[in-house]
DNA sequence: TTTAAATATTCAAATGTTTCGATATATAAG
DNA sequence: CTTATATATCGAAACATTTGAATATTTAAA
């Protein structure tokens, strides 16, 4: 993983809302639905989206269309991917 | 660790010269040196001096004082933490 | 005690991010 | 085919971050 991709994960995570999100997930298990993103957070559709677009764009998510709906997944390799580095950082 | 300081400890680590700095310490092992960052980036004293706040601010970095100047150390304890929060998310 | 060196602070400009209203697009339901 | 629902995009306002010039502070050296 290049630094520019740990600067866009790290810019991923660097907001309340998005880290929310993330945590989500454990509450709701294997995936979570952009509607339930939607009525989870207090803030208008369109900064939702926003944010949800900041966390696939760092490929922390995992997009899948289902039909209207939009259905996300964790993606545990990247998020490994980046502890890794974060490791290699102490030494 | 709470969210906010999540928060703060992924912006700190969102930015290419930051990111830069915090590597430098694997090759200059124990620590580094105020100087050293000042003539490692490109950039002015100012903006050095900025972007060293957001690492002592996020604690990612231990400032000691030696005289005039000014000598960090790698805070491996934070780092440690964020990285079992991040490990956290993953189920 | 004057001068030089290292680091911090202030200020302003430039740039980037977050938010929301309005609107567009895509797909399902009637 | 028309309507309703889910999500995305656009545009602008508000806010935050990055940068550097100018200047202040701190401490060492002369």
């Amino acid at each position: 993983m290049d630094n520019k991709k740990i600067e866009k994960i790290s810019r991923a995570l660097s907001d309340a809302n998005r880290i929310a999100i993330l945590q989500e997930f454990k509450k709701k298990k294997d995936c979570l639905y952009c509607a339930e993103v939607n009525d989870m957070l207090d803030l208008t559709q369109p900064s939702v989206s926003h944010h949800l677009k900041q966390l696939v764009d760092a490929e922390l998510l995992l997009p899948q269309k289902e039909g209207r709906n939009l259905k996300y997944v964790l993606n545990q390799q990247i998020l490994d991917d980046y502890i890794a580095c974060l490791t290699e950082l102490k030494d």
